[in-house]
DNA sequence: TCTGGGGTCCTAGGACCC
DNA sequence: TCTGGGGTCCTAGGACCC
């Protein structure tokens, strides 16, 4: 019989934020919310005090956030701000109703992914098998690390958390579980700073009083359906038969939201993979319209797919396969794919790619976002051979005679802004 | 005055091949 | 000639997560 499994699940308490506070330590306590713009805050705030560094800087002179104009949302924000109903993925302006005295400040990716780096690989010298969630969290396997099944993971953990605090001066919390599904739960339990232990045991007493929502994979929409079916907990999910899940929401959701709620999942905790996709898009500071502001989106359009090109370089990869992606006003989202014959990570021929998808794009709504995606990737020199011969593996310059929906979708929108050129000439 | 940017995975339909 | 499977590749959209 195998051992049982010890899966730890740990979660930087407020990241973006608790970075910003080892920087200034004067707003520690006080509501904070990191997003939003991309303006130097910094920079701005350091120009005032020449002479100062970042922790002496009066309270006072940051920006508040009844005073933000634009466009995001809050990445994090600490516990004193969500006192006031404030959180991740909120909008700015909602918050600002809801918190109008919080600090903000923008969000500081290169000091956040090396606080990432930091606390990742304090975490691997401990114990070997971690699992990257994301910028700000982690799975670990403690299953065959040495004394971690002491106290149920408990001895271990607090290890790992005396650990990160010491290398990085920041907290987490860590849910330790069977496994990944029940230890994302437990990490929650005793935020901030806190360890809570869960055995298979406890599902009932502890996982079934909890809301749906809480599991990992039931996002909103699932969580609606289940409330129209008046399947409100955990508990009452686990309480559905099989089939009338199935039912209702196929063959695979339906079975794997029955063994979610009974508590059981056996992936392993991975600690190697390849990427899928990249991707770069960018919100606009206001709605831009293909034709009206032509000059503005090309040189946005090719700024993305020379960012993108420069991601795939770095990162050693090619692509097949190039995308695009729009987000109507309306907040409705278009997508369209070309794969082509060669493998590339250049900017320009991504661009020329991106351009096509773009002509099979109905243009005439106004545009608040613009992106670019990679995918088919392959490691850089390790291309697989090209396998068939068919229309979508045509190299590039020929993909122009693409015979059908160009032409179509560029009268359609041309018609809708009679006069002027037909969007497609622009890209 | 709504709603960022970077991802993964799944579904479903059509083309094409055997 | 008709019918019918299965498998793979590609594309578009959507749910979900951090």
């Amino acid at each position: 019989m195998p051992p049982i499994r010890r899966i730890a699940h740990l979660d930087m308490d407020a990241f973006f934020a608790s970075v910003e506070l080892l920087r200034y330590p004067q707003l520690k306590g006080l509501p904070v919310v990191i997003g939003g713009g991309r303006r130097k805050v910094d920079d701005a705030l350091l120009a005032d005090h020449p002479e100062r560094q970042p922790r002496f800087i009066p309270v006072a002179d940051f920006p508040l956030l009844r005073d933000y104009v634009g466009r995001g949302v809050i990445t994090t924000a600490t516990y004193a701000a969500r006192q006031f109903g404030v959180g991740s993925a909120m909008g700015m302006m909602k918050a600002a109703k809801l918190c109008p005295q919080a600090i903000v400040l923008p969000v500081d990716f290169d000091e956040v992914r090396r606080f990432s780096r930091l606390f990742k690989t304090t975490i691997a010298d401990i114990a070997p098998l971690v699992e990257d969630r994301g910028v700000d969290e982690v799975y670990i396997d403690f299953t065959d690390v040495p004394g971690g099944h002491r106290e149920g993971g408990r001895v271990l953990a607090r290890l790992i958390q005396r650990a990160v605090l010491e290398k990085t001066g920041l907290t987490c919390s860590i849910g330790i579980a069977p496994n990944k599904l029940i230890a994302k739960m437990a990490s929650e339990f005793n935020k901030p700073n806190g360890i809570s232990v869960l055995y298979e045991a406890d599902v009932p007493t502890r996982i079934w009083p909890l809301h749906v929502r809480k599991i990992n994979g039931i996002g909103p929409k699932a969580g609606e359906k289940l409330a129209a079916l008046n399947i409100h907990t955990i508990g009452e999910l686990a309480a559905q038969d099989p089939d009338f899940l199935i039912k209702r929401f196929g063959k695979s959701t339906g079975a794997w939201m029955l063994e979610a709620a009974w508590g059981r999942d056996n992936r392993p905790v991975v600690t190697e993979s390849e990427p899928v996709s990249m991707s770069r898009e960018t919100t606009f500071d206001r709605d831009l319209h293909a034709v009206r502001d032509r000059a503005e989106l090309g040189a946005i359009f090719t700024a993305l797919c020379d960012k993108l090109g420069a991601d795939l370089q770095r990162k050693g990869y090619v692509a097949k396969t190039i995308g695009i992606k729009l987000r109507y006003d309306d907040f409705r989202i278009a997508t369209r794919d070309q794969t082509v014959e060669s493998y590339t990570s250049d900017g320009p021929t991504i661009r020329k790619i991106a351009g096509l998808c773009l002509k099979r794009v109905p243009l005439s709504q106004r545009l608040r976002l613009l992106g670019v995606r990679a995918s088919l990737l392959a490691r850089q020199g390790e291309e697989p051979p090209p396998a068939s011969k068919n229309a979508s593996d045509m190299p590039v310059d020929q993909v122009n005679k693409w015979p059908i929906a160009i032409n179509s979708i560029a009268d359609k929108a041309s018609n809708d802004v009679s006069g002027q050129a037909a969007p497609d000439q622009l890209f």
